[in-house]
DNA sequence: ATCCCGAGGG
DNA sequence: CCCTCTGGAT
């Protein structure tokens, strides 16, 4: 499904009815997974890779109640964690990569969460996206993380036909204003995942149907 | 390009 | 059954 021509103001345009719509339909967009410090918000970020939100709220509570903070799963084993999140899915990746996390806060960041994308990103278990996440969500640094879910409604959108997240994710960083970067990641992201899903896309009861060149009738 | 991996939806 | 879910490391 090809994109049609399209000139550059013409596609602002449309990006700013898009984001009037989203403010609309998502006065409150932030993210669902529960959290109470930049610590544990990064724990849940890293656990819901290739996972649902509601996986991760499932198994974060219980695992936040025996490791509150970075010091104390810094202490643990892998095999410690690996029973508070087996139903997340790729387990094993994932306790190893929280303890080795764990470890790198104390030891490097006096156990706190580095507020710098480049620092985040050298942490076993977290790539641009979930440091994009992080920054955003935590500490309010502006910025569009680009996940499954946005890279197919930047796709169906037409605002972007980049195929790397860190592209798509520029892209749409030129269409919107930087102080709504964070507020369009979330947004889209539950856009995605309640109305523009992968399979049956909602589009007869979508808010940004009159703005996408990929809506479908019936 | 491939692996990690469980769970829910269609 | 197959696809998808807020990816990252090798």
């Amino acid at each position: 499904m090809a994109c049609p021509k399209e000139g550059l103001e013409e596609k602002r345009k449309r990006a700013r009815a898009i984001l009037e719509a989203l403010k609309e339909a998502y006065p409150k967009a932030r993210t669902e997974l529960r959290h109470e410090t930049p610590f544990q918000l990064l724990v849940a970020t890293v656990l819901s890779a290739q996972a649902t939100d509601r996986s991760v709220n499932e198994a974060t509570p219980a695992l936040f109640a025996r490791f509150p903070d970075a010091k104390a799963l810094a202490e643990a084993t892998p095999e410690e964690v690996e029973p508070f999140i087996r139903r997340i899915g790729l387990y094993k990746t994932k306790a190893k990569n929280l303890v080795a996390l764990a470890q790198r806060l104390v030891a490097e960041h006096g156990g706190e969460v580095p507020r710098e994308k480049a620092a985040l990103m050298r942490l076993p278990g977290v790539g641009w996206k979930t440091a994009t996440v992080v920054l955003g969500a935590a500490f309010g640094i502006p910025g569009i993380a680009v996940d499954t879910h946005v890279a197919r409604l930047a796709r169906r959108l037409c605002l972007s036909e980049a195929k790397s997240p860190e592209k798509i994710g520029a892209e749409l960083e030129g269409l919107f204003p930087k102080e709504d970067w964070v507020f369009v990641h979330h947004a889209l992201v539950l856009h995605g995942r309640y109305v523009c899903t992968a399979r049956k896309p909602k589009c007869a009861t979508c808010v940004l149907a009159p703005h996408c060149p990929s809506r479908q009738e019936g």
